[in-house]
DNA sequence: ATGGCAATGTTTCATTGA
């Protein structure tokens, strides 16, 4: 079973990228996220041509996330879904397919450090982690995946002295990222590549791809039944290349069965 | 040290992203 995630970066820019993508790779789940546009304005049929169904969660400008399965999606759950009042930002969508229950999140940037998105950055992650806890066991088949907007480590930071301290590398994010692994999931792409320097995501600017000066945003957590499973795991940093592409490349796990 | 690029709608700039 191939899974995959990737931020595209609006899904009407790269709806090409997107079909060839999904045509070359054939992943038997796709969660995609910053769609940029509303449920109605995903292109439906296309992906249901190449054999594909969705669950959307759509937000205009902003936001948005999809997951694409080769079979049914069941149970889909939009946003939080906690009784607390829904997040006004589209950024997380779940279903379970083939048994394995898929968490597409779009977490939040922050901006900056002292900003008023840090904050709400900060509750965000608190709110899934107590969502995931209260929701699911880490005995069962979950996949927690997406642009996690946070570095992980030191491994996943091509200039580690230009971003400590910034909201994507941080104590507190680190924090808040081990915490995700201390419930009770692997870093799937971490355990077949243990090494640094491999990166998800590089800045438009400043000739930052070539050079790799990237940062590694986009993950798949799994849980130990997942992980269990787990036979390869890949960034398609070819899809970085060319012309208009997304600042993010594809993350691609394959589990047994 | 700074800005660099890209997408969107409020469009000929401002906002956001990372």
């Amino acid at each position: 079973m191939k899974i995959a995630t990737w931020n595209v970066n609006s899904v009407r820019t790269r709806q090409e990228r997107l079909l060839r993508w999904l045509e070359q790779h054939r992943p038997d789940a796709l969660c995609v996220q910053e769609l940029k546009c509303q449920d109605a304005e995903f292109p439906h049929e296309a992906v249901a041509r190449l054999g594909y169904h969705v669950a959307v969660y759509g937000q205009k400008t902003y936001n948005g996330v999809a997951i694409l399965g080769r079979e049914p999606l069941e149970d889909v759950v939009r946003g939080f879904s906690d009784g607390a009042g829904e997040d006004p930002q589209a950024r997380l969508l779940a279903a379970t397919m083939r048994g394995v229950r898929l968490v597409c999140g779009y977490f939040p940037n922050g901006s900056e450090p002292d900003s008023d998105k840090y904050v709400y950055k900060q509750a965000w992650l608190a709110r899934l982690m107590s969502v995931l806890s209260a929701r699911y066991a880490p005995n069962e088949p979950l996949v927690l995946c997406g642009d996690f907007n946070i570095a992980a480590d030191a491994r996943d930071v091509a200039k580690e002295a230009a971003w400590e301290g910034s909201v994507l590398y941080n104590d507190t994010m680190r924090a808040a990222f081990a915490s995700l692994l201390r419930w009770g999931m692997t870093d799937l792409f971490r355990v077949t590549h243990p090494d640094g320097g491999l990166y998800s995501w590089w800045d438009y600017r400043n000739l930052s791809f070539p050079r790799n000066d990237g940062l590694r945003i986009d993950y798949l957590l799994g849980t130990a039944p997942v992980a269990a499973r787990l036979r390869e795991a890949l960034i398609d940093r070819d899809e970085r290349k060319g012309d208009k592409p997304s600042d993010h490349a594809p993350v691609v796990v394959v589990l047994d069965g």
